[in-house]
RNA sequence: UGUCCUAUGGUGUAACGGUAGCACAUCUGACUCUGGAUCAGCUUGUCUAGGUUCGAAUCCUGGUAGGACAACCA
């Protein structure tokens, strides 16, 4: 019994986990202090919410803590309207930092560090040009080669050192270097640069620095003055690892420790900035909270809820090997958090109209449904009923096939919450359309169940035509047609993967009257449609819905 | 041809020398006033060759495959 028990309250630890839980054992840390790192330059994305979700969770379970920490190391791509949208896009998803933290503030700290590593003659000034600089590095199998600027003297470089902080030389003619090896196999340690000269303004000290420091020299040391615990990060810094306790170790400083954990990749989109910002630059998408986008931002506006998000994030793991999630499982999140909570509507996208030719004209009557099945205490709403209605044009067919349970000539099917209809007479125009479908009732059975016992296959939703509010509904579909969209030849475009069909406007859709009511943002389902959401473009002279997702549909399998 | 990381069903992720499990996806079936939800079930896996061991997904060696590193980006 105790052993059943045992056996199903076993923890699964992930590697980071086990680490944490490894240090806290041993004492090695007391508690444990994340961080999560932004560098301002772009807008957070879905890869962005599994390193949040890591660093604020990991936390979280330990009884830690965690701080925000932009990574403002170069003003010339960084901006504070980025700054805003990150801090906004942390508390979207639920998450609050002990603290707010920028490198820029350690500034003055690094250049003090930097004197120190000079006056240990372990870092120099170096007057090679750019070009020169990366010719001297050699290659990954070739060992680069020592600047004849190497071995200047400690007073030299800490003179060269203070007249670049004073901005006395031209961007891009000196920078200062880690002296360490220009032969290293590891081409990191090849001397790596540590500050370049950059005559910019920064977005939080202005024109004080003349002077930036370049990430490996600033994140370790960032990390160590707020006594980070664990510096966690994706696999490409790994390589960056040895350097990063190099610094820290001829410092003497705070022993922080990096960690590094596989990003995220989801199959049918991309995750690069810099691929997202194309996207947006080149007006393949509105901007980047285009619902279509992998922004934070863009799920947040297409109808996503936080928890759907964190529950992926949770799902999807962590490990050291490079992974690309199916899109499948993301939609599950969504769809298991929207099932709980969004309440149920009924909307005909592409109506076609319906006459009941024995429904008394003129009659309307208050049919009661019920608001969410999952969730009793939504309760119930009166939706009206009439003699004509709009039914989705998919539900009807002239000339169905075997399985198809929905309404045909002949056939009899529910319409949902109200009554049996059956299909008597199509009256098409001219042109062979069809403009109405004419049907007949059944008093009986009101409410949808009928006395005698009788069962349909189908229920279909409606909404009756005179109370029927109009309504611009936008149909998204992923952005990219083919799993790889990254994946592609020589001399080609991961725009080529673009899917053309991704956004499809509809204008004539017709919504039961009580969708007048909801806000922008608001989430509902629509019956057997989808989830949807108010979209922020929505007035009330011109209500504007997104697609979320849509709901499974094991009929459109089946009907390939 | 250097250094480092990684390799478990279709996709992810567990198993820490002792029965390869879980989730998504797929397929079946049940149920259903959403062809939704729910429930039940099936199929599919340890990259490879050696070695250590009573016993290897796990440890060791070689191979193979994938990835990262040669910005004054982060």
């Amino acid at each position: 019994m105790a052993e059943t028990n045992d056996a199903a309250d076993k923890k699964v630890l992930n590697f980071l986990e086990e680490i944490i839980e490894n240090d806290l054992a041993n004492g090695t840390h007391k508690s444990i202090l994340t961080r999560f790192p932004p560098e301002p330059n772009g807008y957070l994305h879905i890869g962005h919410a599994k390193s949040i979700c890591l660093n604020f969770g990991l936390a979280k379970k330990y009884g830690g803590k965690t701080n925000l920490r932009f990574d403002d190391t170069n003003p010339v791509k960084e901006d504070t309207e980025y700054v805003d949208s990150i801090m906004e896009d942390v508390r979207w998803l639920g998450f609050e930092w002990a603290s707010v933290h920028y490198a820029s503030d350690y500034f003055d700290q690094l250049y003090e560090w930097a004197k120190v590593l000079i006056k240990k003659g372990l870092a120099y000034v170096d007057d090679q040009s750019l070009e020169e600089i990366r010719k001297n590095r050699g290659t990954v199998t070739v060992p680069g080669t020592d600047s004849p600027y190497r071995n200047r003297s400690v007073e030299e470089n800490l003179d060269l050192f203070e007249r670049m902080k004073n901005g006395e030389f031209p961007d891009g003619s000196k920078v200062l270097r880690a002296k360490i090896d220009m032969a290293h196999p590891n081409m990191q340690f090849r001397d790596p640069i540590m500050y370049r000269i950059l005559h910019a303004e920064h977005h939080r000290t202005g024109n004080k620095w003349n002077i930036y420091p370049m990430y490996d020299y600033a994140h370790g040391q960032s990390d160590s003055i707020e006594n980070i615990t664990h510096s966690i990060c994706t696999l490409e810094f790994d390589i960056h690892r040895p350097l990063y306790d190099w610094f820290i170790q001829q410092l003497g400083i705070f022993p922080s420790h990096q960690y590094e954990f596989a990003r995220l990749n989801i199959n049918y989109t991309v995750m690069s900035k810099r691929k997202l910002l194309q996207l947006v630059k080149e007006g393949h998408v509105s901007g980047w909270d285009d619902p279509r986008m992998p922004t934070i931002c863009g799920f947040r506006r297409r109808g996503y809820t936080p928890e759907a998000i964190r529950n992926f994030c949770e799902r999807i793991g962590v490990a050291k090997r490079d992974n690309i999630i199916d899109y499948s499982l993301l939609e599950f999140s969504l769809r298991e958090h929207l099932n709980m909570i969004a309440p149920r509507m009924m909307a005909v996208l592409n109506p076609v109209k319906v006459v009941i030719t024995n429904y008394p004209e003129g009659q309307v009557e208050m049919l009661t449904a019920i608001n969410n099945p999952e969730d009793e205490s939504a309760g119930t709403r009166q939706v009206p009923f009439s003699r004509e209605l709009y039914i989705e044009r998919d539900d009807f067919m002239e000339n169905p096939p075997k399985k198809y349970f929905r309404l045909a000539p002949g056939q009899e099917v529910r319409l949902r919450y109200a009554y049996f209809i059956t299909c008597q007479e199509v009256i098409k125009d001219a042109d062979g359309n069809i403009t109405e479908i004419h049907c007949t009732y059944d008093p009986a059975t009101r409410g949808g169940d009928a006395p005698d016992g009788r069962k349909v296959k189908g229920t279909i939703h409606w909404v009756s035509a005179q109370h029927a509010i109009g309504a611009e509904v936008r149909l998204f579909d992923r952005l990219f047609k083919v799993p790889a969209p990254d994946d592609v030849e020589e001399g080609h475009s991961f725009l080529e993967n673009l899917n053309p069909d991704s956004l499809k406007v509809l204008t004539d859709c017709k919504l039961e009257p009580a969708l007048a009511d909801v806000k922008p943002m608001d989430r509902m389902q629509f019956e057997r449609l989808g989830y949807f959401c108010m979209d922020k473009d929505s007035t009330p002279e011109h209500l504007v819905f997104n697609r979320t997702c849509t709901l499974k549909d094991s009929w459109a399998k089946i009907n390939g």
